[in-house]
DNA sequence: GCAAGATATCGACCGTCATCGATATCCGGA
DNA sequence: TCCGGATATCGATGACGGTCGATATCTTGC
């Protein structure tokens, strides 16, 4: 229960990071292939700190990771970080109760 | 490419939905079994208002429905909904490049 | 129909966050 | 060390959305 609670409370940080259409956007880009800030800025078509911003944050979340290389910073997906937060939906799926109609008397 | 797209325009509100600490409780909080408004009400302790405004929310994104008995409305959760998601995320962590070294060459 | 309980809707307030422009920082080449 | 390009940070602004109180709607029992 405790230990649920905690793996919840560190998982929303990536749904939230997911719910924006500008991040979601770029997730789907680097699902393709790991690009830098201005490939992204280029594909999405808005300004470059904008796109930093959202990168912080999908860094942040653990969704996305960073790597220098001579003047400019690649990034690439963390699949791992997808991957745990695809199990724990499934999980909440099949916990989901199959007989509808079960039902806690009210009140 | 138009069909992800779309079907990207689908989940987003499913992943908004999911994005809001009170709602990823309530969710948590029907995984195990359907409740009415008042049950929800007393688990979360938060004002019956805001849990019906919740819900319609979720209810909106497709992640939950409800169904009228007497006096209470019991909502339940749609595991479907949780599924396509899960595999949403699954896809695009199973296409993420796994070679690092691959780089588009840049500006 | 009327009253009481359960839920939904409405309006207002307020904090958070996405966006933008300007600027700072970092890196590599000369 | 100086310069130019790439990226990150900062401050301000505006809008979206979560919250709350009041109230409307719906259902059931009398």
């Amino acid at each position: 229960m405790v230990a649920d609670l905690v793996a919840e409370a560190e998982l929303t940080p990536a749904v939230r990071a997911l719910a924006d259409p500008l991040r979601a956007r770029i997730v789907e880009l680097l699902a393709t292939e790991q690009l830098c800030v201005c490939h992204l800025t280029e594909e999405l078509a808005v300004a470059q700190p904008l796109v930093s911003h959202h990168l912080k944050v999908l860094r942040e979340a653990g969704l996305v990771e960073s790597d220098r290389w001579r003047y400019w910073t690649y990034y690439r997906l963390r699949p791992d970080a997808l991957l745990t937060l695809a199990d724990r939906l499934e999980r909440l799926a099949a916990s989901a109760p199959t007989d509808t109609c079960e039902r806690r008397p009210c009140c």
